[in-house]
RNA sequence: GCGGGCGUGGCGGAACUGGCAGACGCGCGGGCCUUAGGAGCCCGUUCCGGAAGGAGUGAGGGUUCGAGUCCCUCCGCCCGCACCA
């Protein structure tokens, strides 16, 4: 390790000079302290957290540790940049939580692996030729010795990697486990395939088309378990994008129909895919929030990606059938005076009619050709044209027109609506637009016309917009059901599905946005499918003991890419290409059999769907963990609360993960919950989401980001090389080349002032500039913490056993307590002033009493921990700060003799007196009064009234 | 448009259930130490004012003895969703 701190102009870049102390706390003295300590802990194994069963079972160990606590960062991406200073602050964040609690008592788990599967590092081989392989082991490397230099205190023996074969072994089990199972709706839960089979044939759940079991040959049989797995691979609409040359998941599209990977278009296409039968989930995905310590916007998010709406399907008779529609409001269906279809319904060519056959098929052309960006163009007028034919309202029997119009999607409910343009402004705007009836079935109240400055009034024709909301119904009535005396939405939509499944005419109902999960990616870098297809083309699971499915070593890393607008082009694997790994014979029991492996990889999330499971219990190579390894530290904690869900005790990460790694992930812990697998109904039982560190990012005129630390500033004014280039505000990152490097930080001040600062510059919630300028002000602290306990000079201790005077005494006790109250629930930003303002004090003492130096070191060693454990050593302990116990406040301290008194007149501070502590209301009152200042203010009028908040102040009103 | 969040010194940010606004840090000003200061230390620093005093938490209104904090209206910024029937 390089510890020349002079550039090659011989100018120190560390601060220091010729005249500095020999031992003042430095750089360099900081690179020091810090590179042994590292040492010194994994030589120890410090950090290594015992587990109560399994292959790192400690009995002893744990008995001595007190209660558990688990806490995760998000799993991150080994990217072969390495780190800049904005990736660590949730990182620093969990360590000195982590570090804390330690020093409560608690066992903590704490270690973080790598979730190196995915895009960058294929495209990365792609590039230069390097398998994958090595340039992950090579960033895994790196970010590992990266984070230790940042003295992270995670267990080494937990670190993980997705890409290990060990570990993709259990991802590939946990496939089959969701494979091998299907969804009972009646009890709600995942269930062993095996127990269809046995409802199968015992007659107790009817087969598909209701003949018996044993006459449905083996085939069929196949088919009719295949269509009730979990994991399942459909004929299905999904996202195919030729600029990545692989479909993408849902989640993974942009709102403007590009990929969140590479902005390339993407293609809604028809094909054979893996799914995820999530849409069974999303009830219990939506309920279960509710269990979860998690801030409400990412309740939200999850909510509405979800998109639970409860409402009904209703029925209409057409010329081509019975047409469902879904609908969140079935007490409006008296006002349904037409129809409109998606222009993809597959209704739409049996309703055409012969005259109006052009022009829907010009239509559907047009609204084909238009991509989901152009679709969402706000301000755009609706469009549609009729189909010619017409359907019957059930509840007034009045033939109403059937159009087609591209307001409608088809991926959403049935892809068919019923218009109620008096209650729903999109068809109102579509019936005015195209003079379609508007017949009103609510009186809206006096108050909604009075805003719309227009008379009360059932005629339509004057009304501006739709009506939406409880009002009375009118023209809601036939022989059989009648809303007229009906006030409320609520009760409209209770009669109304009461009435239409009592004639047959439909049913209440929900329905989800939520689509099931696309699986399957057409990658080389991710994990095999361990899957084998018969000459059929019918799947088979292979067996526990043909586990891992290796990736198959290569040359050829790329998927066939495509130009990103053709939108035809068929998705090509690379694996398809190996035919000596494609072509297997196998016996999976009906004797030696030739197989087709599936050559598609699974997607980058599912090795992050379980990855906390296997930190639990790494190296079990007889379990993905061990059930009492997870009821110990995942179990739900019905202490805390009935109704706790298990899970990570903090889980500290970004807002970007809310919808995408945060459902599949509950997703997949629930499967493992239904399957007995788990004693933790979710994963992440509380969630907190760090903010990001933002820099100055600079645009040339090109738009182009040029290197923001050779812009210059001149009257307000930013130049690069002599250039006008514009300031914005982004998250440091590499693509806008305003990148900090963690390694200049160490250089210039070591990594505890990097952690400090870091900690100290706003909440950890909230996204915040990075001032490299302001680093400075905590290595000054750090400087005058050395200097409060060694000789700059001497290097001598310089701690006195003289107790410290009552003034220090009260202040290092209101400190730890304050201290504690802050690092507990993670506002290390005022735990970190307070110790400031303590150490200032010390500053001004001629001498640092031992009392107060030792409980200083303890309570800054979660944030520092090099500079605590060296001063902790030269204090004269032997062993590591790590498991010392946090000093403890005496109360009595806390609590001062007396207390200064503000003294307001009207509410504004006059005055101030000091009273004795326990002194009571009357005598705080007089003495106000008496107080020179306040007789002054008050000019001699007498006192209306006087408010005494005991301990707080006084408020005088004249 | 809908949903969520946020507006406090020159800057990052403090302020528990309504109770002394501006903790702590940066920067800035002054001083010390120095051949030197881009190191370190000490003092000061919301604004106006020489002071006494006054004003002040995006704007306006309200509740209260008392509002950064609670309520209403408006303005601005950020995030999520986006014709979801």
């Amino acid at each position: 390790m390089n510890t020349d701190t002079t550039n090659s102009d011989g100018i120190r870049t560390d601060g220091t000079d010729a005249s500095t102390p020999p031992h003042r706390y430095t750089a360099a003295v900081a690179q020091d302290i810090e590179l042994r300590w590292q040492a010194w802990w994994q030589e120890h194994g410090t950090f290594e957290t015992p587990n109560p069963a399994g292959p790192l079972a400690e009995p002893e160990a744990l008995e001595q540790r007190g209660e558990k606590l688990f806490v995760l960062d998000m799993f991150p991406y080994p990217s072969g940049t390495g780190l800049h200073v904005g990736h660590p602050l949730g990182f620093i964040g969990t360590d000195v939580y982590s570090r804390y609690q330690r020093m409560t008592g608690r066992n903590v788990l704490y270690t973080m692996g790598f979730d190196a599967f995915g895009l960058p590092a294929e495209q990365f081989a792609v590039q230069t030729g390097q398998h994958p392989a090595i340039t992950t082991d090579q960033n895994v490397a790196n970010m590992r010795r990266q984070l230790r230099r940042l003295g992270l205190s995670h267990d080494p023996r937990r670190s993980i990697s997705t890409t290990d074969p060990d570990y993709y072994r259990w991802t590939q089990w946990i496939f089959g486990q969701i494979f091998d199972s299907w969804y009972d709706a009646h009890e709600q839960r995942a269930r062993p395939i095996a127990e269809l089979v046995e409802a199968f044939e015992s007659g107790s759940r009817p087969t598909p088309d209701g003949r018996a079991w044993s006459e449905l040959t083996p085939d069929e049989q196949h088919d009719a378990i295949d269509g009730h797995r979990l994991a399942y691979v459909s004929d299905a609409p999904v996202n195919w994008c030729p600029g990545l040359g692989t479909v993408v998941a849902n989640e993974e599209v942009t709102a403007d129909g590009r990929s969140d990977r590479g902005n390339f278009p993407v293609f809604t296409r028809t094909m054979r895919q893996w799914m995820m039968r999530i849409t069974a989930y999303a009830d219990r995905l939506i309920d279960d929030l509710d269990l979860l310590d998690w801030t409400d916007a990412i309740k939200t998010m999850q909510r509405n990606w979800i998109g639970r709406s409860t409402g009904a399907n209703v029925h209409f008779d057409t010329p081509a059938g019975r047409l469902t529609v879904f609908t969140t409001r079935p007490d409006t269906l008296f006002g349904a005076s037409f129809m409109v279809l998606a222009p993809e319904h597959p209704l739409v060519d049996a309703l055409t009619t012969p005259d109006h056959a052009s022009t829907v098929a010009d239509y559907r052309r047009t609204a084909g050709a238009k991509k989901d960006v152009d679709r969402q163009d706000e301000s755009r007028e609706k469009t549609g044209v009729p189909t010619g034919s017409s359907a019957v309202n059930p509840v007034t029997g009045h033939e109403i027109p059937i159009w087609i119009a591209d307001y409608v999607l088809m991926g959403y409910g049935t892809g068919a609506i019923m218009a109620v343009p008096c209650g729903d402004q999109r068809d109102f705007e579509f019936a005015r637009r195209f003079g379609l009836a508007i017949p009103a079935i609510q009186r809206p109240p006096d108050s909604w016309f009075e805003r719309h400055g227009i008379e009360p009034t059932l005629d339509t024709t004057a009304w501006p917009e739709a009506f939406v909301g409880d009002a009375p119904y009118v023209n809601s009535a036939n022989d059989s059901l009648d809303l007229t005396e009906v006030t409320e939405v609520a009760e409209g939509v209770r009669l109304t599905n009461e009435w239409l499944e009592a004639h047959g005419n439909g049913a209440a109902t929900v329905t989800y946005k939520l689509r099931d999960w696309l699986f399957s990616r057409q990658r080389y870098w991710g994990e095999p499918f361990p899957i084998v297809y018969d000459a059929n083309g019918r799947p088979h699971l292979l067996p526990d003991e043909q586990l891992p499915v290796v990736l198959p070593d290569t040359d050829s890393f790329s998927p066939r890419t495509f130009d990103p607008d053709d939108e035809f082009s068929n998705p090509e694997s690379p694996l398809d290409r190996l035919d000596a790994w494609v072509d297997v014979e196998l016996d999976l029991g009906d004797g030696p059999t030739r197989y087709r492996r599936d050559t598609n990889v699974m997607p980058q999330w599912a090795g992050s769907c379980w990855y906390e499971l296997r930190y639990l219990d790494p190296t079990n190579d007889e379990a993905f963990v061990d059930p009492d390894v997870e009821r110990y530290w995942m179990g739900p904690r019905t202490d805390v609360r009935p109704d706790h869900p298990g899970g990570v005790d903090l889980y500290v990460g970004g807002v970007e993960h809310a919808v995408l790694h945060l459902l599949y992930a509950r997703f997949w812990h629930k499967v493992l919950y239904d399957l007995g697998h788990v004693s933790s109904k979710e994963p992440y039982a509380r969630l907190f989401n760090q903010g990001y560190i933002l820099a100055d990012a600079y645009q040339d005129t090109r738009g182009i980001y040029v290197d923001a630390f050779a812009v210059t500033e001149r009257d307000g004014e930013f130049f690069h090389d002599g250039q006008p280039v514009t300031r914005e505000w982004g998250k440091m990152g590499k693509s806008l080349k305003n990148a900090v490097s963690p390694d200049e930080m160490y250089e210039q001040y070591g990594a505890d002032t990097l952690r400090l600062y870091e900690m100290a510059m706003g909440p950890l919630d909230a996204s915040r500039p990075w001032e490299a300028r302001d680093v400075v002000g905590m290595y000054r602290f750090l400087q005058r913490l050395w200097r409060a306990v060694i000789d700059e000079h001497t290097g001598a201790i310089t701690v006195v056993d003289t107790p410290a005077d009552p003034d220090t005494r009260r202040l290092l006790h209101r400190t730890i307590d304050a201290v504690a109250t802050e690092m507990a629930a993670l506002r290390f930003n005022t735990a970190i002033a307070k110790l400031i303002e303590l150490n200032n004090h010390v500053t001004k003492l001629d001498a640092t009493p031992r009392e107060v130096a030792e409980p200083m070191v303890l309570m800054l060693a979660p944030l520092v921990p090099h500079v605590a454990e060296e001063l902790w050593c030269r204090l004269g302990h032997t062993d590591t700060v790590t498991y010392e116990r946090f000093p403890a406040a005496d109360p009595e301290l806390l609590v001062d003799d007396t207390v200064e008194y503000p003294v307001q007149v009207n509410g504004k501070v006059r005055g101030r007196i000091t009273v004795h502590a326990d002194a009571d209301a009357a005598t705080v009152e007089a003495l106000a009064l008496a107080d020179d200042k306040v007789v002054a203010a008050i000019g001699g009028a007498a006192p209306k009234k006087v408010i005494v908040v005991p301990g707080r102040m006084v408020n005088v009103v004249v």
